[in-house]
DNA sequence: AATGAATGAGTCTTCATTCAT
DNA sequence: AATGAATGAAGACTCATTCAT
């Protein structure tokens, strides 16, 4: 047995971050972040838990980096090409790409929407979405001063709530839930 | 000496009931529900872990009673006389109600919007929510059936989805969101 | 209304201590010494439960009382009137009030051979008991030594290990268990 | 530094089951099921509390894992060759077989006879311990009726009880009770 | 004599984390 | 890289007992 290569070591761990982490995704999505365990864990994983703390420092570091590795998604639809004559169908677009990532990441979704209403476990992350959170008001403020909008911020800020209302609504009601329907209204009001 | 009369005891009980539940709505709604323990609410509400399982028979009745104490505050605003004619007066009504109850109660909202993302907790809770819930989207479909809306359930869909965002987003940043003049904006898409 | 005379508060006393006494046999006897708590007494008997620490100091004590109310009831049908010449009708009669007060008394029964077996509690009874017990044997070793028997000591305790094998399959199986017919294979034995 | 192996593994487990499974069986029989709290078992086998959830997921299981390990050699003693003609010499070999047992095992008597009665407790073994006893019922029954003994049921009742009798005290009197010489008068009654 | 609110020590149980191998 | 036995702090909950009235 000839001893394994770097890089197939290499791999061997991002396989393994891997399924971990999408297993505990799956896990604290539909029984909560509390109500998971790291036994539970690497049960499904079917993995030993010793593991888990080899690549994860803590249960608190392996939720964080689940959601940091999802939360660049929400930006990357976003393509301003000229911030002082932003476009509708570039906000679009941008709307289009996070329903499709909605649909496509429902157990992400979930998680996010979950966390960010438990204090205590939302400060892990909260500065980085945060962030996010002000560029988009800033992106839609300017948008919509462009358009002449009276009150800008409050319009923004309207829309952001909108966004997130209708992900829940999605994510709690999925079958009944008409979104794509509800994408033509929003498009409408912009 | 003669042992306290029955109304007496009455008031005992009823005191210690408010003051253990709003001791844990503050505690549930700004530390997360499983990130408070009964010992927690016993020492801020200065009554001992004990006393907690004489008024109520385990955490999670004392979760259920304080969300049901406030549940039908929702409904409470909306009063329609003819159900075959709703008037955006009416609507606006319950519209308003919701916003002062939502100023006044940010606790429970917050902790309202807490739970129902925590599937394993919410389920405690769930039946009686989904009624009300039930019950507005019906509402707000004959509403815009009567306006002569083209789609009447998106755009009722669209509207209950909004109200939850509103709320979320207000709860997160009570000193920057601008509540009324959203309320506003709501009016208009009537 | 006038004063109650001291008799009137003996009888009331004497009711409630009865009232408490026989209720707390049941519960124990069904439920378990340590299974049955205080509060199930006194809901059961529907008292406060600060009255039952009015006659009783403590749940130990209540148990004591308990047993030593019953356990003359054993020798009270013991009546030998030459101890140097035991009659076999004397030991019958004997035999025959503890199989009724068997019949009558299962609550108690089945409460005293539960108790029998839990070393911590029955230590509390302990002492009492054993004496009766030495009583017991001494005087069928005495009655077998008359009779002429060979090993006197070996048939007494024999016998009595008997009558407690009976009592305990007759409270374990009351329908089936065919007590009077076994009653006359134990006279046979005498 | 490799791991260990999957049978090295496993002889720790056997090792602390077993070691977990005796102590808790040495202080459930001497000091009651009831009043031996997990704590104490942990530390009298120098163990860790948790631990002892590793291999039992609850003191229940403990009790009846504990109970079931013994459950067998009742009946191993008892070997019939033919079912219509049992012979003496079978019963006393399963007599002897079971005093045996009882001398060397008393902890596990003591605690199956102080469980016989705790009916909050006892019903987690009941039925595999019933089953046993109605097999033992209609044996003797049987050889009875072989013997043309005239009332066989009643027989083989007393003949139980006295078995129970016998064991419950010899258990409480070891020092004094003389079980070889009541084995004798035993298979007199036979 | 009587009430039941209040206490707090103690119970079973869970679980993130560590560590020897 | 991988295992899972072991730990112990912390959690929900119970209950005998006390005490002001």
């Amino acid at each position: 047995m000839s001893p394994r290569t770097a890089k197939q070591f290499e791999e061997i761990r991002n396989d393994k971050v891997k399924l971990i982490m999408s297993t505990a995704l799956q896990l604290f999505a539909n029984k909560g972040y509390d109500s998971t365990s790291i036994s539970q864990i690497a049960k499904t994983a079917e993995i030993s838990k010793g593991l888990m703390y080899n690549y994860f420092t803590s249960k608190e570091e392996l939720l964080s980096k689940i959601m940091m590795s999802g939360v660049n998604e929400f930006m990357h639809f976003l393509i301003i090409k000229d911030q002082n004559n932003i476009k509708k169908e570039e906000l679009i677009k941008f709307i289009d790409g996070n329903i499709t990532s909605l649909k496509k990441n429902v157990d992400y979704y979930r998680l996010y929407f979950s966390l960010a209403f438990q204090p205590q476990v939302f400060q892990i992350l909260n500065k980085d979405f945060m962030l996010i959170f002000e560029e988009l008001i800033e992106m839609f403020v300017k948008y919509y001063t462009q358009k002449g909008e009276e009150k800008p911020y409050v319009k923004a800020r309207l829309i952001l709530a909108l966004f997130d209302g209708v992900g829940i609504h999605y994510i709690n009601d999925i079958e009944n839930f008409p979104l794509d329907e509800i994408r033509e209204l929003i498009i409408e009001m912009l």
